[in-house]
DNA sequence: TCTTACCTTTACGTTAACGTAAAGAATTTT
DNA sequence: AAAATTCTTTACGTTAACGTAAAGGTAAGA
């Protein structure tokens, strides 16, 4: 039975109050209430944590719902199913782009230090 | 000699020619001009390239220009090179990050994608 | 010559993802 | 009890990265 309040979570994760609400506003987060109160559950827990790493991405917000969404059990009607998949492996070729893309710019980077090291030794 | 408008450019990566301009106005790109028209060089379109790598792993056109600068030589001063060295470091380890958090997408999508393919299965 | 196709600058508009401030309720600490 | 802390809602403000006109210059082709 354990449970978070807003401003757990946010110390916990280093994110503001305003943001979690809003996560709540565009309907990533479903807290339940003690009064008017927000109580966060584990499972809300693991959920900001898969929000906060699709930002960390580059992900949108709307992006980031439909991915958690698809964690999801519950979808037992087939052409959902069908839906999920396609949106899935729409997903991962955005991703492995950018994996791509990813290791291009590590490689570049390398590349770069190299350079500035080599000419830091030449000069003293 | 080869150069290119602004809309060929436009058309072989697909961006508006607004876009293009706009990152003249952030100091990314620096076209020569015939009268009143920008001549793109080899090396520009190589920049245009880096700049929309960036975009798709999310950086901002600031740590883009960053990025690129670094690549380019004739950063003679020692200092001018700590500093670029300690920046290099700094954008490694944001990269390291997204990959580690990509990966994890991706084994996160894989799973979401059997789940959904056995649901399928399982209901005919 | 007139239309078509590019190009230019200037400038206001838009969207996402929050920031920030106001004003007040509830709880806890001193 | 008074003060401090944490919570709430409402609502306007901000920033980046362009979009979208508006208004006009230039050059090729019918």
């Amino acid at each position: 039975m354990t449970q978070y309040s807003i401003s757990q979570l946010s110390n916990e994760f280093d994110v503001s109050t305003r943001t979690i609400r809003h996560y709540e506003d565009m309907r990533l987060l479903f807290p339940t209430r003690r009064g008017q109160t927000r109580i966060y559950s584990p499972s809300d827990r693991v959920r900001l944590k898969l929000i906060l790493r699709g930002k960390r991405l580059g992900l949108s917000l709307d992006d980031s719902r439909e991915i958690i969404d698809m964690y999801e059990p519950g979808k037992t009607n087939v052409d959902q199913l069908k839906k999920l998949i396609d949106a899935i492996q729409n997903q991962r070729i955005k991703l492995v782009q950018q994996l791509d893309d990813l290791s291009m710019l590590l490689k570049d980077l390398d590349e770069a230090e190299a350079n500035c090291i080599s000419a830091l030794k030449a000069d003293g």
